[in-house]
DNA sequence: TTATGATAAGTTTTT
DNA sequence: CTTATCATAA
């Protein structure tokens, strides 16, 4: 049965969801019903006999892409959208890389380096090189190369741009265009692709191949683009390309939203539009049905200030609501602190619950501050985004096995793993065997698999844990055809020694990677079972899983738990999402704007955008805070609110404390009284044994004592046991260790120690915050 | 080769 | 404050 769809759209936007004659842009405003109208589109054209198959919708994020299937889904049932090519640029592109990769020199179980994998890399090609690390900082050879490939400049086309080379020369770089040669060298003799070679190979693909072109233009009839204003020039081009013939081209967007070009994104991709498309149909979404009147109102008047835009007008037709609040604290432990209050207020004396808020930020490392004090007002909160799952140490072997298993020659995977567990093959023995390969050009795994068989100046018994190491490989390697990905991985998480490894380690922090081990079989689990409902993947379990796990950065599996939670985000990642009362912290010089960014007008505007981002996220309360100190590099550092703030126009703000009359302000004092119930002060403990560490008489005194109380809550909160309970005699209980009674207690709260004598025999030192020690 | 501790260095945002 | 790198000892 189909339902008519476009009931449910303004009289725009279902003009933009039916118009299929040719290439169309939409310029969609914040909250402005962007993915409902791409949803809809789809939709719409399933509906109407295209088959889904036939359609491919391209998004900047999995998260975005799964969202918006599972809309479709519900929208006409899985039957209907399972065919659908929905994904992430990296994601589709790199399916169709593995189905074509013979053309381009590579073969299909090509694996994928993530950032850390490349920058390694590149580190050991400098060291290689013998390059003055000044000059050349890993990372910025990375972004450099990554900058290179998404504007489509091979290592060979650098090598003869003179005015590259001249730049390099200047920048005191030059040996960059070998270094980036090299990494292309190394990349494809590992037969590896990193995240940008899977645009930059899509495009060398589809150049060097007219009838590969060909056939995928066939494939797609229907091209969808979302977020177009973040597309780069690689992705730009393979948008083109695929849609040239057909030209049924629909792209959705929002210059004021443009938030990536540190990524190479190129606003003039959708500023351009028009020139690329001179029939093109322009569809203009302009009213928002997410916030309320003074929310938009506000981020109209800051984004006024920047020069570079589509004019347009969004407005808000929902009740105007209260005034954007700007509070001031004098740290930023005290921000949190206004933070959670004003959380816990709101949800006690209206009806919020926690999951109607987020948190949102400039940076990462503004995190760890408010997460400490979410805690310690016992507010359920999740962190996205930082540093992922799939970056933990723990997880990234078991991949690097997964890799390495597939591609026997996957450098970086190979180095990870090939000692760990110890095989006491240590890194002088890899670097001999890394040197031989790239003299003689023989790949690593010839090598491995037959260390007596070359000259590779190792004796003959580490030469036989090498060749030990191979054949555990090996054993895995046929089973590639046979298991799913679960049993796989099961398999090599038992063999290779992992589990095991981590299961005999009973810190506290071994125990969370065993569960992060099982955590990780988990979502293999699920992967496979999601799997085998859908039809469209093609290759085998582990590759597809692979893939798909590499791909996969932030959004750890869209965890359940986010239920009844308060969101804890940067601001980047919250692009796309709402949520009813936002906070945006942290608004101050060199945060928000990012103090790399101050030397380039264009930057700043696009800090800007960001802030404008930030505050479009929220439907009915903002709240913006600063803090006039913060923790930067372990140092107090005085902070000046954002320019941005005074941007606002002041008809629709209200600031709660006043900021410049300092008679007027909160004295220091005060603040911390007003908070003084909520920290339940305890005596710090003294510890005998080392005389306190006199506080630096550079810092200002209060400040200190703010960061004592800090501390001091840090280690009580939400543990029951408070540090200071424990003294010397003690009688404890350990979890692994069992009774004991302690002997001596050394460091400062809350990283207290203690030494402590088992009834086993045992003596250990451990750290109190972790161990969760009863007292007896 | 591995484990440990001292010292230096760095924090923007992400597929 | 955290993480990466280096030096030293076991």
């Amino acid at each position: 049965m189909v339902r008519d769809l476009t009931k449910d759209l303004s009289s725009v936007q279902k003009e933009a969801v039916i118009y299929t004659d040719g290439p169309s842009l939409v310029i969609a405003g914040a909250g402005s019903g962007k993915t409902r109208v791409l949803t809809y589109k789809i939709a719409h054209l399933i509906n109407s006999g295209v088959p889904a198959n036939r359609i491919i919708a391209l998004t900047f994020t999995n998260k975005a892409a799964a969202e918006m299937k599972e809309r479709i889904d519900s929208l006409l049932g899985y039957a209907a959208s399972k065919s659908l090519w929905m994904g992430t640029f990296h994601s589709l592109f790199g399916r169709i890389l593995r189905m074509e990769a013979q053309s381009l020199g590579f073969t299909s179980n090509f694996t994928i380096y993530d950032t850390t994998d490349s920058v390694n890399l590149i580190k050991f090609i400098i060291k290689e090189l013998n390059l003055n690390n000044d000059f050349y900082k890993p990372k910025a050879i990375y972004n450099r190369i990554s900058w290179c490939k998404n504007d489509l400049v091979t290592a060979e086309a650098y090598a003869q741009k003179n005015e590259l080379l001249i730049e390099d020369e200047k920048g005191n770089r030059p040996e960059f265009a070998k270094i980036y040669k090299m990494y292309t060298h190394r990349c494809r003799q590992s037969n590896v692709m990193d995240f940008d070679d899977l645009l930059l190979y899509t495009n060398i693909l589809f150049k060097l191949n007219p009838e590969v072109l060909n056939k995928y233009c066939d494939r797609f009839n229907y091209v969808l683009v979302d977020e177009y204003q973040d597309t780069n020039f690689a992705q730009y081009l393979i948008v083109k390309k695929l849609s040239e013939k057909h030209r049924k081209l629909f792209v959705v967007g929002d210059d004021a939203q443009s938030i990536y070009s540190f990524r190479g994104a190129k606003i003039q991709n959708i500023l351009n539009f028009k020139n690329d498309y001179p029939d093109y149909k322009l569809f203009k979404l302009e009213q928002n049905y997410r916030s309320t009147q003074n929310i938009v109102n506000t981020a109209n008047s800051l984004i006024k200030f920047n020069k570079k835009q589509i004019p347009k007008t969004v407005f808000s037709e929902k009740e105007q609501g209260t005034k954007i609040l700007i509070k001031k604290s004098m740290t930023d432990t005290l921000e949190g602190f206004t933070v959670a209050e004003t959380i816990t207020d709101m949800c006690n004396t209206q009806h919020y619950h926690h999951s109607d808020f987020a948190v949102l930020y400039r940076t990462n490392a503004q995190s760890r501050v408010l997460e400490e004090t979410m805690r310690k007002f016992s507010i359920p909160y999740k962190v996205y985004g930082g540093q992922s799952f799939y970056q933990r140490k723990e997880i990234k072997d078991v991949i690097a096995y997964l890799r390495f298993a597939v591609n026997h020659n996957d450098i970086e995977a190979f180095r990870r793993i090939v000692n760990y567990p110890a095989r006491k093959i240590g890194a002088t023995t890899v670097n001999k065997i890394l040197k031989f390969s790239n003299e003689s050009n023989i790949p690593i795994w010839d090598l491995i698999s037959a260390p007596h068989d070359y000259n590779l100046n190792i004796n003959s018994g580490t030469a036989n844990k090498l060749l030990s190491f191979a054949n555990l490989i090996n054993s895995f390697t046929p089973k590639i055809e046979t298991l799913n990905a679960y049993d796989f991985t099961v398999e090599i998480v038992n063999k290779s020694g992992l589990n095991n490894e981590l299961f005999v380690d009973k810190t506290p922090e071994g125990v969370s990677r065993y569960e992060n081990i099982q955590e990780l079989l988990n979502g293999v689990r699920d992967f496979c079972e999601n799997r085998e409902k859908d039809s469209v993947i093609t290759g085998l379990s582990i590759l597809d899983y692979l893939e798909n796990v590499s791909l996969l950065t932030n959004q750890d599996a869209e965890d359940d738990s986010s239920i009844e939670k308060v969101s804890l985000m940067t601001i980047h990642s919250a692009k796309g999402l709402e949520f009813t009362n936002v906070f945006v912290v942290g608004v101050e010089e060199n945060i928000l704007p990012n103090s790399m960014t101050l030397y380039s007008p264009d930057e700043v505007e696009e800090e800007r955008r960001l802030f404008y981002v930030a505050i479009t996220r929220a439907k009915e309360n903002l709240i913006i805070t600063y803090s006039v100190s913060r923790y930067r590099f372990g140092d107090i550092t005085s902070m000046v609110y954002s320019r941005f703030i005074d941007e606002l126009d002041p008809r629709f703000i209200e600031w709660l404390e006043k900021s410049e009359p300092k008679s007027k302000s909160l004295s220091f004092d005060d603040e911390l009284k007003k908070y003084a119930d909520v920290v339940h002060r305890k005596p710090i403990r003294k510890i005998e044994k080392k005389p306190i560490i006199q506080e630096k008489p550079l810092k200002p005194k209060n400040l200190v004592s703010v960061k004592e109380v800090d501390k001091q809550l840090a280690s009580s909160g939400n543990v029951s046991v408070q540090l200071d309970d424990f003294c010397e005699g003690t009688k404890v209980k350990h979890k692994k260790f069992g009774v004991g009674e302690i002997l001596e207690l050394l460091g400062e709260l809350p990283d207290v120690k203690a030494v402590i004598q088992f009834e086993n025999g045992e003596c250990k030192t451990i750290l109190l915050k972790y161990a969760k020690l009863e007292i007896l």
